[in-house]
DNA sequence: ATGAGTGCAAAGGCTTTGCATTAGG
DNA sequence: CCTAATGCAAAGCCTTTGCACTCAT
């Protein structure tokens, strides 16, 4: 908890590795080779992936495993389930590796991809979300934002 | 869709009933008693409500035509399925007849409810979302803003 | 060697579907 | 009446879990 600054700031590519060893570390797990291949596929994605496209990623990596290790990477702060539809579930990286993101969804085909709105319109909205929020008795710990609509491979 | 209009203005609670009928009328469907009870127990929750909730709501109806009538209901854009997090699936009334508004998702029980921000932040949000999103070739058909925190039962 | 991690297969839980019955127009 | 809608039960599908084997420390 101290050693990892959780600013806006984005972890550097090179570093995610050490970052995920020592997150996994810190609740005593080990960074496995399948582990290890998961984080891969998810940092050269830069969307959220689903199991079928994790696995397709990862040769010889079991269904379960994978739903094991992305389990053990959740709890490790580094990993987070994504949901979108109710297809398959999504997982991306956490954002104090990538950096505060929304997610576009195309109605049509589910795609999925990352978009970031200026933080100017992120400090308006978080203080709109706030306000309603504590007037409603309700502790806001983070905003999640979609856009829904039709992809360019849609249209 | 010539008779119905879908402006920021919400439907009043007592023609609820007829606009619904009239949307399934428009794709050949029945306002049948059941449908009738499931619409009545979403106009009164004024939230998202799971299916195990709506069971409960509406004595002798089975789950399967609860799923079955909920999916006509969406076809006729009068209902809309809420994804909040992998557990039950969650259905509301259209926006057309509550109004735009977003979700408080509680992260210890799970509860949702309703909440509205000011027509200004929508407005800025809607522009840099629209922005980003025909940046990456995406043309944006609405926007879905949770608030994820600690609900006032929960702390 | 010694417990964690993985693979395979089976079980779970929400949702959908098949078929006979009931009810709406 | 006659087709659509419902109830009940079975099947589907994503996800989780049990158990034996393997790998890392």
């Amino acid at each position: 908890m101290a050693s990892t600054k959780t600013t806006h700031q984005h972890v550097e590519a090179a570093d995610i590795a050490h970052h995920v060893a020592t997150k996994l570390d810190e609740i005593g797990q080990r960074f496995t080779s399948g582990r290890r291949a998961i984080v891969e596929s998810l940092t050269g994605a830069k969307r959220p992936l689903s199991i079928p496209e994790i696995l397709e990623a990862t040769t010889g990596l079991a269904q379960s495993s994978a739903y094991r290790s992305l389990t053990v990477l959740e709890s490790a702060g580094v990993v987070v389930r994504v949901i979108t539809t109710d297809e398959w579930a999504r997982f991306e990286l956490s954002e104090d590796i990538t950096g505060h993101h929304h997610h576009m969804v195309c109605s049509v085909c589910g795609a999925v991809d990352d978009v970031r709105i200026p933080d100017s319109v992120e400090h308006e909205l978080d203080a709109a979300l706030m306000k309603v929020a504590s007037k409603a008795g309700f502790v806001m710990a983070h905003h999640r934002l979609d856009v829904v609509g039709v992809c360019k491979e849609c249209i």
